[in-house]
RNA sequence: GGCCCCGUAGCGCAGUUGGUUAGCGCGCCGCCCUGUCACGGCGGAGGCCGCGGGUUCGAGUCCCGUCGGGGUCGCCA
């Protein structure tokens, strides 16, 4: 090595010793005749004392250093409490620069805000900075944790292709030209789902991988094209066993940041996480639940409240609201593609007003703070009309609260697995964009076509399919998902029953995923797993906005990688090789 | 694909009712400075105001279009 010891790890026990430090120029301060520089590396910061004029003057912001000299004390004065090295620094009498640096297109400077267009081209000296070279090291001790936790458990890590064939989960698939096979192509996997279910009927019986996956589908603050996933399989297992290791991988995840989470984990049926938060995923860092008001009103006059549901949530010490702010909460509703959110205001001497408040009867305004809970001083918003769409603008609407109120405390995990989902919805709400439906049935499945539905249901699943509930769970944290999975469908006959009702034929079934029918013809043990969004439990435990500040290099919108400008052109020849250009023969029928 | 917000010096931002020479902080360059630690002082350089059109005597500012970025709904198990 270059350095004898690392600079962030100088101490009072190293006074007097000879060392030498090897880094980056963070800071300089000249005096003329005395100097201070602060040697960054890894591991931290050392104050560097150069007493040669001629050597300090020439330094700049990030030249590469290799300094040799003597640990010294400082003196009372002179200590920096803010720095882990601040009891110390370094006495130069040997300098020598590596590398010079030009001048930076931002500075590396933990106190200065840089945008985001500019650190993500200039990614490479973003990571110089403190927070973002901490979150891509507190990745990799997740990871380490996580695998520490597993290969406790007897789990086997196995890779999976990543040049594959389309496979059936909804998204788009990003695909890659055959150069040998013109005109086929390989895709991308969305996730190793059938390939873990294949090594389940291998007989691996617990397996896990990191996982690279992509889909092409538009982006969020959440979302990137290509992403991480904790995929986990295990064989002979019920919904019990998945649960309690993946809560031991939990716990050993969020103790990296120092934080307990105590098991058993929480649940809550999907249903319940509807009726009481609409939503699939609540945040349940606060409580202010939504309220079924369908009965309340049942034989009310008000024509907006003769609905198929009607529900309520309460806004503390919303009544005080100015007219304006009420107003924006209906430009918030319509931006959500609602006709409005009514409101109800509660006053302190318990009178109800707002323009609702007028079209009630004397007996829903007599008992409706007490059937909603709302307390003087409070505002009462109500959504009415389909059970689904109000629901999620009721649960939306609650989320708002939480985040105006500040009840959204980021240092708080409220964790909760969500079971009972139904194991299918109606296609209709699915292929109304004429998107990638998985089949053409009127049923597609919520979860994904392999989940199994819970025991109680595998008569009935096909001839009842709306009552069906899936044999899955999702694990939620603070209103985000973080992954989901299920007990499979191990037998061949139950597949094909599921397939078909999602209107997938035998011939398609066989055409799309013959291989893994195929397998389970050979004694498919039963099995099931989970698989984790790795992005999005960084971004939690980092506490910071967007998944991209917890990926190496992430892209940018629309897919860009604004560091090496992919993607990008390929020559004439690239294209002729790839078979981009083969024309697929024309199929017999038309 | 819809909607909202943002593009002004290397970076972060300000720019009034449309008005004459487009500012501020940091950084950069030069000089000075022997105990600083987000050091300090003096001086200096640096602008296609994203791009294209339009309105106007006059546009960073208003209008239309377009490109880029962010957020959100759709979409994504």
């Amino acid at each position: 090595m270059i350095r004898t010891h690392d600079a962030g790890t100088l101490r009072a026990e190293h006074v007097g010793q000879t060392v030498t430090l090897a880094g980056w120029v963070a800071r300089r301060r000249d005096h003329g005749g005395v100097a201070f520089i602060d040697l960054r590396d890894a591991s931290g910061i050392a104050q560097v004392v150069i007493r040669d004029e001629e050597l300090a003057h020439s330094l700049r912001n990030e030249y590469v250093i290799k300094v040799t000299g003597e640990v010294v004390a400082r003196t009372a004065g002179n200590v920096n409490p803010n720095i882990a090295t601040g009891e110390v620094e370094l006495v130069v009498a040997e300098l020598e620069v590596l590398n010079t640096a030009a001048a930076l297109p931002f500075q590396i400077d933990d106190h200065i805000e840089v945008g985001e267009e500019a650190r993500l081209k200039y990614r490479y000296l973003d990571l110089r900075r403190t927070g973002p070279a901490a979150a891509i090291r507190l990745r990799s001790e997740v990871y380490k944790a996580v695998r520490d936790v597993l290969a406790g458990r007897g789990f086997t890590e196995v890779e999976t292709p990543t040049l594959t064939r389309s496979t059936p989960e909804g998204a788009r698939d990003f695909l890659v030209p055959a150069r040998m096979h013109p005109g086929s192509w390989y895709a991308l996997p969305q996730s190793p789902q059938l390939f873990k279910q294949l090594l389940m009927v291998g007989g691996i019986e617990k397996y896990f991988q990191i996982a690279r996956c992509y889909r092409d589908e538009d982006f969020r603050a959440d979302r990137q094209p290509e992403f991480t996933q904790l995929d986990i399989e295990m064989s002979f297992v019920d919904q019990e066993d998945v649960i309690e290791m993946m809560e031991d991988v939990i716990t050993a995840m969020w103790a990296t940041i120092g934080v307990e989470v105590p098991t058993p984990l929480p649940r809550m049926t999907y249903a319940d996480a509807m009726r009481l938060y609409g939503s699939d995923k609540p945040d349940l860092r606060f409580g202010n639940p939504l309220v079924e008001c369908t009965e309340y009103f049942a034989d009310t006059t008000f024509r907006v409240f003769q609905a198929e549901y009607v529900g309520a949530v309460v806004m503390p010490g919303g009544a005080s609201q100015p007219r304006k702010q009420l107003d924006a909460w209906q430009e918030w509703a319509k931006q959500r593609g609602a006709r409005g959110l009514a409101y109800v205001l509660v006053q302190e001497d318990g009178t109800l007003t707002g323009p609702v408040a007028k079209n009630l009867s004397e007996t829903e305004a007599a008992g409706l703070a007490a059937h909603t809970g709302a307390n003087p001083g409070d505002c009462i918003f109500f959504a009415a009309g389909a059970t689904k769409s109000s629901r999620a603008l009721l649960g939306a609407a609650r989320l708002e609260i939480g985040k105006r109120l500040g009840l959204l405390d980021p240092d708080t995990f409220a964790f909760t697995w969500v079971v009972d989902a139904p194991m299918f919805e109606p296609a209709g709400d699915a292929v109304a964009s004429g998107d990638v439906a998985v089949g053409a049935g009127e049923w597609t499945a919520v979860h994904h076509a392999f989940t199994g539905p819970k025991p109680e249901f595998l008569d009935t699943f096909d001839t009842d399919p709306g009552s069906a509930l899936a044999y899955a769970y999702d694990i939620v944290c603070n209103g985000s998902e973080l992954g989901g999975g299920s007990i499979r469908i191990h037998r061949e006959d139950v597949q094909k029953r599921v397939f078909k009702v999602m209107g997938i034929g035998e011939e398609d079934a066989q055409e799309k995923f013959g291989f893994l029918l195929d397998a389970f013809k050979f004694g498919a043990p039963p099995h099931g797993g989970i698989a984790l969004g790795m992005d999005r439990i960084l971004q939690h435990l980092t506490k910071t906005d967007s998944i991209r500040e917890v990926i190496a290099f992430p892209k940018s919108g629309g897919g860009y990688d604004p560091l090496t400008a992919a993607p990008a052109p390929i020559t004439e020849q690239q294209r002729a090789e790839a078979g981009v250009d083969a024309k697929p023969e024309e199929p017999a029928e038309a």
